[in-house]
DNA sequence: TGTACATCAGTGAACGCGCGTTCACTGATGTAC
DNA sequence: TGTACATCAGTGAACGCGCGTTCACTGATGTAC
């Protein structure tokens, strides 16, 4: 690390990543200001030049995530192409490759409490994040003929329901430790399954 | 509360459901040793007669937890009568009643951290819980042809994720906070549509 | 039935700790002239 | 370019607090004889 003078030149972003590999380490509660500030190399009063307290550190850490959770979705629906089916598999993916490699943001949009009004730039964040699924399953509904077509935000949700029950019940322990499958595996076939049920054929399956 | 003298007579299951309001009303770390012997009426020291710490008054409200939960689950399946299909659906029902009924329950064995190989009776109490998930699954899939059978692990895996993923998402925020679909539409709707995939036709909807 | 005694389940005080947060301060930076 | 000064982003010490846990203790209970 480079050796710094008295200013840090950017503590409020490190105070955020310290937080985050603090909380993906030890779970929701598993950070203090003190430790993160600690990790920051500067003294405990330090994080309080940029954020109110606790609570204002872990609403960021959530925005950042889901800021980046839409945009990751967002990227992997690419206005469904090259069709709405492919691209919205794809999302399905992304939801849990998010989980899996930014496990701190996770933790601190889904478990640590936070709620998404506790600022308007959360609950901006987390809106944008779900309008990409909402997008998504509406533009593949319209392949349904309209009488076997679901409500689109119940559609959303379900996909929602079982990516973040994939994710907590078998992505989160420890590897293998809750049955033969993969959480791919698990979330690839069910959300096939799924699909079928609502009048998707997918002749691969 | 009747007037108690020098002897409790029954604090470890007070402790244990004084933990539980506390767990349920603030979330996973949201009760402490101290709190939970406060609201039993006896002294800080006390719980240590019961418990050799806090992780484990935990972990006997996760085993407390999965046992009721297995119970439950295995009343609503009642040995797959009349059905296995409506059996089945019970069983959903089911699952969301006991998160509904039991939050602190539900938050000691999914969201507190415990391992559920932290007591041979935990683990025990888990598996059985699990075991009414899969021999559900295993019944039901009895009735499709057997090259359309999915692995029952991966089936029963599906309905825990869907379901705790709806609780975890629309049943624990506050009512209505997340679209107009109440937990338990949705979690009927996203099984309807799950079972459907697999080839059961379901003629009410 | 009465008594001595082991065992059990509480008490109350104390411990060391780390936390979130505040405060007066100071070193560094950048800008006006 | 040089200097005075306002502003900013840190420091270090301190606070009050509540926590988990330990310990020597004591009141209550139950049992052997």
């Amino acid at each position: 690390m480079a050796k710094r003078g008295y200013h840090h030149g950017n503590l409020k972003q490190a105070l955020v990543e310290a937080a985050l590999d603090l909380i993906a380490e030890k779970g929701p509660q598993g950070f203090t200001m003190a430790e993160a500030a600690k990790l920051a190399d500067v003294s405990a009063a330090a994080p309080y030049r940029h954020f109110a307290g606790r609570e204002e550190l872990i609403a960021e850490m959530a925005r950042q995530g889901f800021d980046l959770f839409a945009d990751l979705l967002e990227y992997a629906y690419r206005d469904g192409q090259p069709s709405p089916l492919v691209a919205f598999e794809a999302v399905g993916r992304a939801y849990l490759a998010f989980a899996r490699k930014h496990p701190g943001h996770y933790v601190a949009m889904f478990e640590s409490g936070v709620m998404p009004n506790a600022s308007p730039d959360l609950a901006a964040a987390c809106a944008r994040a779900n309008q990409v699924l909402v997008r998504a399953a509406a533009d593949l509904s319209q392949r349904l003929p309209p009488d076997r077509r679901p409500p689109t935000e119940m559609f959303a949700a379900h996909i929602s329901a079982i990516s973040h029950g994939i994710v907590e019940l078998y992505a989160r322990a420890a590897p293998g430790s809750r049955g033969p499958f993969s959480p791919e595996d698990l979330l690839e076939t069910g959300i096939g399954i799924y699909l079928r049920g609502l009048g998707f054929l997918d002749p691969d399956r």
